[in-house]
Parts: C-alpha cells; structure tokens; sequence
DNA sequence: ACGCTTTCTTGACAGGGTCAAGAGAAGTCG
DNA sequence: CGACTTCTCTTGACCCTGTCAAGAAAGCGT
C-alpha cells in the first residue's frame, strides 16, 4: 500500500461513499486541474484523453453522483450549458463572459453580505443565495471592440444603485 | 376592454418601437397580470385564452423583442426554462423553489451591497451582478416534511459564513 | 388606399440532458 | 481465493426547450 500522501482521490470518493473508478479518478482529476469550470462536454474529451473511452452517459452519471456527494458544484449560468467545479466549501461566486461563457471564480470579499439575507422572502424558507457576474472576460473586452451593443436583458446594471 | 383611453399598453409599445399587435397585447397583459414568473409556454397558453390562437414561435418572438427592448426581463433559473417579469427598472432579486420551480420576488433591502463589488474580478469587465435564493416555497414546505436531504449541490448555505 | 416593413405561421432542426435495460466491474463475505 | 451482491458503465432511444428559415399576413406612414 502506497503512502496515503501519494494521491488522495481514491480515499476521497470512498470517504463520499462511492465506489473507485477509472471514470471517476479521472473526473476528478480533470475537476481538480481545471480552474476553467469546464462543461461536461469538455470534462468528457479531458477524461477520454486519460483513461481512452468513456461513455458521455457516464459522465453525467458521474457529474450527478459527485455533486450529490458534495465532491462538486454544479453551476448553471444563463444560456450555458452546465459547468462544474470541485472548489466547494468555501464562500466564492463566479463571473461570467456574456460573449464566450467563460467563467472565472469571484471571491466574496465582504465578510457579512447584508444582501444575502432579505427581510421579505414571501414565506419561502431561503437555504442558500447565489450570485453570479455578468461581463466580458479579457479575451472578449479585446475582441469586441464595437458598442457593447445588448444591454437589453440586464436586472441591473452595477452603479445604477 | 371597450374602456377608452384607460389601457397604456399601446403606447408602451409604441414608445419601445415595437408595433402594436394582438400577440404582443397580450403578452403583455399577461405579465403584467402575473406575479408568478411564468414561463414561455405558460404565457403562450395564457395569452392563447385571450385571443385565440398563437404559435409558439410568436410566444419567443414577442419575448425576445420585449427583452431587447427592456419591456419585460428575463430570468432562467438552474434546472428551469426562462421565465419572465414585466417588473423592470428597480433592483429587486429572485427566490426559486428547489421542488416545483415557482419563483418570487425579493426586494433588495439594503441601499449598497458590498458583496456586488468584487475587487478580484479576474480581469473581467463586470457590468451586472445577478443573486438568486434558492429554496422551498410554502407550499413545497408543508409537502416536504421528510428531511430535505438534497443538499449536495448547495453553494454555501446561508449562516455558513 | 398603397406599399414597405415588421411580425406571425409553419415546419424542420439542434443542443443539452434524461430515462431505461443490460453488460460489466468493485467491494464483500464465506 | 472465489462466488455473490450491488453499484457503474455502455448503448440507444427519447424529451424538452429553444433556434433557424421561408413565406404569408398584418401594421403603419404617406
């Protein structure tokens, strides 16, 4: 038996109680070495380009059972296919591109968020708040260097507050 | 509505650049009528019991010539389709039930939110911020009396920080 | 009323994801 | 160590939401 510092994966999903796969070693891997929020498309290519052939039905089964664990976030924005991330348990939001969909991590940087708690939550039973960024990421700000052009569907612009 | 000049909805229109027809009229009339955020399809089965018969395709269509033109908002919940709000132009967030999707407004109680300012923006041009609560509506509250279990995909949950 | 333009209808199509059944491994126990 | 049980993976069909395109129909300015 290897030292238990040579790689943690496997020890990770058992302690999630989850069998050890090829699959999901390699899900895993990927997860933790993308800090892109790849999409499962992507996270499907990444792990065929370790372990061969993986079915993409398996990835999804994957995704599902990791983010059902807490191994992973899943994150949906807008118009995006869904995207994951194994950074979880800590307090971050994200940001991402209007143009290419890339998405970046934001850290909170208030330690009280007095925005996150709202006083009238029409009786629902609020567990969680979610905020997510919209805007250009550096490779688009460069890109498009025309009017900004569809302001249409914006909640609210920050500064008009 | 024989009422004379008592229905404004013409002229929003006109005043957006949008042509005034039976579709759009109704469109409108319904989101203005609906608290609830609803959803392509429910619009286009509310606005089919005022006048007749639409295509779905209109549906979109008027959606997205309202949206372009700030009429309406759009929002798109994870694991939901678009839903939709005449309620544009303040600063108001949205709270989605995690068992039967119904959304609900939530002021924004505080004047500034410290948390909307990232100051590591990645490199990014933020020109929106987006926070949506996620949780159980009443009524999906008194039906889910068992444990809510499902709290794998949870971001962080409200008090962890 | 006329004609130009926008909008609606119809139908095909696509991306992303789910569902279901069976084959194949992982872990467990004798 | 080997059989057994259970969880995973593969395969393939399918669904939902939404988009694209072409032509018919209606709105609006003159």
């Amino acid at each position: 038996m290897p030292t238990a510092s040579a790689d943690p994966r496997p020890e990770r999903l058992r302690v999630a109680g989850l069998r050890v796969t090829a699959p999901r070693l390699a899900v895993l891997d990927v997860l933790d070495g993308s800090p892109e929020h790849p999409t499962s498309e992507q996270i499907a290519t990444a792990v065929r380009a370790r372990i061969g052939s993986v079915s993409t039905q398996a990835v999804y089964g994957v995704l599902d059972a990791f983010a059902a664990a807490g191994l992973v976030r899943r994150i949906e924005p807008a118009g995006s296919p869904a995207r994951y991330e194994s950074r979880v348990g800590d307090n971050h939001h994200h940001i991402v591109c209007r143009t290419c969909g890339a998405t970046a991590d934001v850290a909170c940087v208030v330690g009280a968020a007095p925005c996150l708690d709202p006083s009238d939550a029409a009786g629902f039973a609020i567990d969680q708040a979610e905020i997510t960024f919209w805007g250009l990421c550096p490779t688009c700000r460069g890109r498009t260097t025309a009017a900004p052009s569809g302001q249409g569907d914006a909640p609210w612009p920050i500064g008009d507050r």
